[in-house]
DNA sequence: CGACGTGTTGAAGGAGCTCAATCTAAGTGG
DNA sequence: CCACTTAGATTGAGCTCCTTCAACACGTCG
C-alpha cells in the first residue's frame, strides 16, 4: 500500500485540533504519528453500538455520520452530526462502555487509533492534550444548543436553525458554503434530529422553499438569503466557538 | 479564620473525581491542595453569565445550580442541574467565552478554582486529568440524554425520568434516596428543563400523585414505587456512568 | 419493469399550549 | 401575632401546532 507522504492522513485531525489551540510543529508531528488503521463503511452501519466497549476512537476521513439514542416507545434521537475531520469517539472510548450508537450516514472513511494512544499523547503533550479536551468541551456546547433547539424552538426555526448549523460547519472545512451545499440527511433524519415528525418536516422545507430562503432539490439546498435564513432559524454561530 | 482539617473545602471534588477514576494519594493530595476561594450566592443570582470569559471555575460545595440558554423568542431552556461537588464550569472558563449561563437555584457555596491551576494539575498529574476530562465527557453523556428525553418523550415520561435522575444523583451523593428527597426545583423550573409549560407540568406531576406513583408537598418528593417511576419515565441510570 | 426508499399531500385528532382566574403557603413588616 | 404581600401551585376553557394514518408520486437501481 502506497504511502502518500504529501498529505498525511491524520492531517484533518492536526487542523481540527488547531481550530481550538495553535499546535507547535512538534505537537503536529505527534498528531500525524500517532498509529491507527484506516476502515470504511457503508451507509447504515455502525461504527459504535450503545452497548459496545471500544478500545479505540476514530476521526472521520471522509463522509457523514451521526450519533443516536433511541427512547423506550421507539423514538430516535439523533444528537449529533458529524462530518470529515471530527473526532467521533472520545466520548465512548475513554468512557467504558458506550451509552449511544454512531451510526454512518454515508460511505465513511475512517482512522481508528488506539484508546491508549491518544491518553498518551494527551498527557505527554498538554498542547495536543488542551485541544482535545477543548475538543470534548466544543462537543457539549452543540449538544447544548441542540437541547435549546429542541425545546425551545418551534419547527420551522429548529429546521431553519439545523441548516444554518450544517452551511457554517461545511463551509468551515470548505465542502459548502453559507450559499449553499449537498445535503446528506433525508428528511426522517432531520425529523429526529430536530424532534418532529417526517410529515412535518416535509411541510416546513416546502415552506421555506416557498417563501423563497431556500431552494431544494433532492440532496441538496441553495440558500438565497442567509442572513434572514439565519434570522429565521434563531442562529448565531457563537456556540461553534469556530472563531 | 480556622482552618477546618479533617473535612477539606475540597473533598467533595476528590469524590467526585474517584467516581470517574481512582486516584493516588498523592493525586487526592493535589486536589485538596488546589488553590481557591470561597464564595456564596444567592439564589437566583448568576455564577456565570453568557458572554461572560471566566479566568476560574467552581466547585459547587453546597445548595444547587442549574445552566440555561435562552432561545430568541424568549423561551428559556434548563440545560443541566448541579448538586453538591459537581465541578461546574470547565466548560465556561476553557472555552474563551460563556456560551450560557449558569444560575444559582438555591443559595450555594462554591469554590473558585483559577483556570490555570486547574489545566497545570490536569497535566502534571495524568491521574487526575484523567478524571476530568471523564467528568466533562459524563456531562456530555446527560446531556445526550436529556436531548432524547426533550426530544422524544412524551410529556409523563419526560418528567418521570427528571425525577429519577434526580433521585439517583442525589442518593449518590447522600441527599436523598430514591424514597424521595427534597425537591429544589419550582414546576415552572421543571418546564424549562423539560421543554413544556407551567401548566402542564402541574396536571402531570398531580397525575403521578393521584395513581399513587408519587406523593409531593411544597418541596419535596416522596417516591412510593422506584421501579414503577422508572419505567413510567423510561429511565435506566446507566447514562450517569456512576458504577 | 418492478420494487424500494424517499418525498409529498390530505384529512382528522390530540397532546400540549395560552390566557386568565383562583388558591395556598410562607414570608414580612408593623 | 396578625394583616398584607408575593411567589408558586392549581384549575378551566378554548385553541393550535404538530401528529397520525393513509395514500400517492417520484426517481433510482437491481
Amino acid at each position: 500500500m502506497a504511502l502518500v507522504v504529501d498529505t498525511p492522513v491524520m492531517a484533518p485531525m492536526v487542523r481540527k485540533l488547531c481550530l481550538w489551540q495553535p499546535l507547535s510543529d512538534a505537537d503536529k508531528r505527534a498528531v500525524l504519528d500517532l498509529p491507527h488503521t484506516l476502515r470504511s463503511f457503508d451507509a447504515g452501519n455502525y461504527l459504535v453500538e450503545e452497548g459496545d466497549s471500544r478500545s479505540d476512537c476514530c476521526l472521520l476521513l471522509s463522509g457523514y455520520a451521526f450519533r443516536q439514542k433511541v427512547a423506550g416507545a421507539g423514538g430516535r434521537q439523533i444528537l449529533a452530526m458529524h462530518i470529515a475531520g471530527d473526532v467521533v469517539d472520545l466520548q465512548n472510548s475513554l468512557l467504558r462502555r458506550a451509552d449511544h450508537s454512531v451510526q454512518a450516514l454515508s460511505a465513511v472513511q475512517v482512522a481508528l487509533i488506539p484508546r491508549e494512544a491518544i491518553v498518551a499523547l494527551a498527557f505527554s503533550r498538554p498542547g495536543v492534550g488542551l485541544a482535545m479536551w477543548y475538543d470534548t468541551l466544543v462537543d457539549g456546547s452543540l449538544y447544548r444548543e441542540w437541547m435549546t433547539n429542541i425545546g425551545r424552538r418551534d419547527a420551522r426555526t429548529r429546521i431553519a436553525h439545523l441548516l444554518c448549523e450544517f452551511g457554517s460547519r461545511l463551509e468551515a472545512v470548505g465542502l459548502g458554503s453559507t450559499a449553499g451545499y449537498e445535503m446528506p440527511m433525508t428528511q426522517e433524519q432531520i425529523a429526529d434530529a430536530t424532534g418532529l415528525t417526517t410529515v412535518h418536516v416535509n411541510r416546513i422545507l416546502m415552506g421555506l422553499d416557498r417563501q423563497g430562503l431556500t431552494q431544494r432539490t433532492r440532496r441538496s439546498v441553495i440558500i438565497h438569503d442567509w442572513d434572514r435564513l439565519c434570522d429565521v432559524g434563531d442562529f448565531s454561530r457563537d456556540y461553534l466557538h469556530l472563531d
